[in-house]
DNA sequence: ACTTCCTTCCGCCATT
DNA sequence: TTAATGGCGGAAGGAA
């Protein structure tokens, strides 16, 4: 993916779309992980003592009206209006454009608040010189009015995915999905699924640890792998209330050993079968699916940081070999351990300067895909 | 690339 | 009766 490419120390900007009708939330959501204002609860929360204060310089979030003119009062989907301080020349601007989405009512959807044809047309624009656009819930709905969408995959709230579907038959839209990352254009399922789909941003363009910290600080989970079925993951301990939520949490804490359904079932005390019953229900994937996933997240984070080899880098994160790492990695990131490492000294993509945190900008030519 | 073997996943159904 | 559990077996998918 192409941003345009200026100077690496400058931060990263991201428009956020607001008009009429808006979810507060939707809106709240990008704001929030790409978050312009340091935030003492990262601070505290994090591991890293800077880290607000690099997400600040990270991201320049301006949030901005859709509408045209000089109106920046915008009424939300949520009872109350708020004052906007950017126009609609911020999506110009932008390397990152992120439409949140607006309220759904009950079926059949009542029409979508049109945007103006120059908001429309806007976006357009920054798609076409190579900004990443970016939809949160119905927000895809005004990216395929755009569209943006056409030939392309696509999420949105399950609720209206049937909807998004009839309306635009060129948008291949995959209703079981958090998120969609096709080319430069992102789009996430309902409401909460745009946090992940941010997170996941966050750490396409600075590393696992950045995202984890700011997840962390917003006390969600790092990554939830899975459909939109999931929505049990809880971000805090559990109490012991007979979910698999301490298995789950022992898995992480012994990736790199041999983890078998059997072992899990063990440690859960029930048998094979309604352990992986439980497990799909909490958590929408199966324990293979999820242990993949997390290992791939560590094996990321371990390239990030360390100057392991990739054997090593297996090893630690439980596969077998160098061989079974660059099989998995490469179908959930579509890149190599070692391009992935390597990304960090390719020109035109930039690094982050904050030794402490070692993280990097992967590479990320050719990555296309969903995560679920 | 191909086969073989093993684990996992899931529908079905009996049991608790 | 209902709901959760656990065993069985076939299909699918990874690993060797």
């Amino acid at each position: 993916m192409s941003h345009p490419s200026r100077s690496p120390s400058a931060p990263h900007r991201v428009a956020i779309l607001a008009f009429d009708g808006v979810v507060a939330f939707d809106l709240a959501v990008p704001a929030t992980v790409f978050g312009t204002v340091a935030n003492e609860d990262i601070v505290w929360a994090s591991d890293l003592p800077s880290a607000a204060y690099l997400r600040a310089a990270l991201y320049d979030v301006r949030v901005c009206a859709a509408a045209s003119g000089a109106r920046r009062r915008v009424r939300t989907a949520d009872g109350f209006a708020i004052e906007v301080p950017y126009g609609l020349d911020a999506v110009a601007w932008a390397d990152t454009v992120v439409v949140p989405g607006v309220l759904l009512c009950a079926a059949p959807l009542p029409a979508l608040p049109a945007l103006p044809p120059r908001a429309l047309a806007a976006l357009r624009a920054a798609h076409a010189r190579g900004a990443r656009i970016v939809s949160v819930c119905t927000g895809a709905f005004v990216l395929a009015a755009a569209g943006l969408l056409d030939g392309r995959r696509a999420a949105t709230h399950w609720a209206a995915a049937t909807q998004l579907a009839a309306d635009y038959p060129q948008v291949a839209v995959d209703p079981a999905v958090l998120y969609v990352v096709d080319g430069a254009v992102c789009t996430s399922a309902g409401v909460a699924a745009g946090i992940d789909l941010c997170l996941h941003l966050v750490r396409e363009d600075h590393g696992a640890e950045v995202a984890n910290a700011i997840a962390r600080g917003m006390v969600v989970a790092p990554h939830r792998s899975g459909g939109q079925a999931q929505f049990a993951e809880t971000p805090v301990p559990a109490r012991d209330d007979g979910s698999l939520e301490p298995t789950r949490r022992w898995m992480l804490a012994h990736l790199a050993e041999p983890l078998t359904v059997d072992v899990l079932a063990r440690h859960a005390s029930v048998s094979r079968r309604t352990f992986a019953r439980r497990f799909a229900a909490e958590t929408g994937t199966t324990p293979l699916q999820w242990l993949v996933a997390q290992r791939v997240l560590l094996a990321r984070q371990l390239l990030e940081t360390t100057d392991e080899p990739v054997a090593r880098v297996a090893a630690l994160a439980g596969f077998g070999d160098a061989l079974g790492l660059r099989q998995h990695f490469g179908r959930a990131t579509g890149t190599t351990p070692l391009a992935y490492r390597q990304g960090a000294t390719t020109p035109g993509h930039p690094v982050i300067r904050d030794q402490r945190l070692g993280s990097r900008c992967a590479d990320r030519s050719g990555w296309s895909g969903t995560v679920g």
